[in-house]
DNA sequence: AGCCGACACTGGACATTGTCCAAGTCGCAT
DNA sequence: ATGCGACTTGGACAATGTCCAGTGTCGGCT
């Protein structure tokens, strides 16, 4: 456990914390002036392979990294500005994919990302 | 309507097709030597404009063209190659989601990235 | 304490994907 | 044929991510 990779870790704590590796970069050196690129880069790979962090592509560019490994859910994406927040839909979407509609595949997992506007953006 | 966009709708047709941007590159310059990415960009940014084409983001690297436009559907990815299929899950996951878990957004879409296996991978 | 080796970190080069722009080209109406 | 506007082109640039060689750090050994 070096410095840097503890800055990465405190960046990654919370709820509803999704952010891209460049935003974990910039908090990491508001904490610890020196730290690179490459290190942050390499210390979310590793978080990752752990399975202590999860990659979500709940937008078309960059990857977002999430500390809420532990708890299977899925993200709601405000598509004006951006907020995810984690949610917990009931029911199971692997029941509603019959064996026609499957080609041959073995299904192991399925992501769901649900789209809208925050209340921010709703009132806005 | 001028051949390079004619090129750029040849390649998009059939069905479960899902190129990225350079893949319809490629295939357009096959037919038309001498079409250019930045037009290749642009006729698909129209077509998604139009409603022709939708981009879909199955993988965390390039944005996909998907020309099934028509037919609501969701997809079915193979985590080990890649290949694509367009399915069409039972039920409606809006409705699996709670107002509790809305946080107060307005939500409008879902969309649901099944992951799994192809046959050819499974066999492997 | 001083040396050594393993590992981590750094800065920068490079790759991929996508956007933007100035200039050239093409097709169509006149 | 001519002129105009839209389209296309090639390249520069930006954003994201990967890779590598060199440097630094730290614990263990003598
Ligand atoms: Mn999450
Ligand atoms: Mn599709
Ligand atoms: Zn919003
Ligand atoms: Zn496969």
């Amino acid at each position: 456990m070096t410095a840097q990779r503890r800055v990465v870790a405190e960046v990654l704590d919370g709820d509803h914390v999704h952010l891209t590796a460049d935003e974990v970069h910039a908090r990491a050196v508001a904490k610890l002036p020196e730290i690179s690129r490459a290190t942050v880069y390499n210390t979310l790979g590793e978080l990752v392979s752990l399975g202590e962090v999860l990659e979500v592509a709940t937008d078309k560019r960059a990857k977002r990294y999430d500390p809420n490994a532990h708890r299977p859910h899925h993200h709601l994406v405000c598509a004006q500005c951006g907020a995810i927040k984690d949610v917990h839909p009931t029911g199971n979407p692997l029941s509603d994919l019959p064996t026609s509609e499957r080609f041959g595949y073995t299904v192991s997992d399925v992501e769901v990302t649900y789209r809208g506007l925050c209340p921010d953006c709703t009132a806005a």
